[in-house]
DNA sequence: CTTGAGCTTCTAGTCACTGGAACCTCCACA
DNA sequence: TGTGGAGGTTCCAGTGACTAGAAGCTCAAG
């Protein structure tokens, strides 16, 4: 199966493709012409990948779930510590967020936003309290 | 003032002032030895950004920022609507890693993480519901 | 006069793609 | 048989915001 093809049964763009088979993510075959020729099992695999980014896992993060995934001897404590850092990733993440967007929308709401220049937004970032 | 002692009152690192230089948000003047030689002025800037920064504001929106505080006839509205984009945006991505922590905690809780091979978030990321 | 800290520039790497150019291949239709 | 266009190929460069590291210059202290 070509790339076209492909790109729209996985859901990944053709570029994400070839760039997955650059970082060895996925190994297509060759046909006679050059065209890469994606077997079932490969179109799983990008499907899998896609899955596991829109996750947010790391393309790190998803070679190493592939692995296991692959490897039938896996334990399940293994995928689950992945997901587990992943976990943590996120949720520090959102606080970060979470953090910002507090101090942030604090401000919005205490700056008038109309014609005059005088805004606590620009004296805070100065500053000044 | 040199770079090393601007460092450690902006305490912005030294790479990333050589970096605001090179992107032109701020132009330190150069001593007869070539160092950088910094005016009170680039150190207050250099400050602002590292909060307007730590807000997550984008370098762009910063230098929007830093126009805004600079120019005295400035609308405060102007300065809020950056704000509020900014605020969207946080917001749209913390509702973005929210979907993803709750799937994936989801999935982590039927997960036993033992010795065996069975693994739910493997199941899940491979398509199988 | 040497040593070491601190400064300079420059290149390249990060992450995960994405855009674009130049070129090749295939298939349908005239 | 020619042609046009869709779809494939490779390679290079850019994104954002730094960061690491190399090679070399300057300065102050001992």
């Amino acid at each position: 199966m070509n790339i076209g093809e492909v790109s729209e049964r996985s859901g990944l763009p053709a570029k994400t493709i070839r760039y997955y088979e650059d970082i060895a993510l996925v190994r297509p075959l060759r046909s006679a012409n050059g065209y890469r020729s994606f077997r079932e099992s490969d179109i799983h695999k990008l499907a899998f990948l896609g899955r596991a980014r829109a996750l947010g896992f790391s393309i790190e993060d998803c070679r190493i779930l592939l692995d296991l995934y692959e490897d039938k001897s896996r334990e399940s404590a293994q995928v689950k510590a992945v997901a587990e850092g992943h976990l943590t990733e996120i949720d520090n993440k959102i606080a970060q967020l979470k953090s910002m967007r507090e101090t942030l929308s604090q401000l919005i709401e205490t700056c008038h936003g109309d014609h005059r220049p005088d805004c606590p937004i620009l004296k805070d970032l100065s500053g000044n309290t």
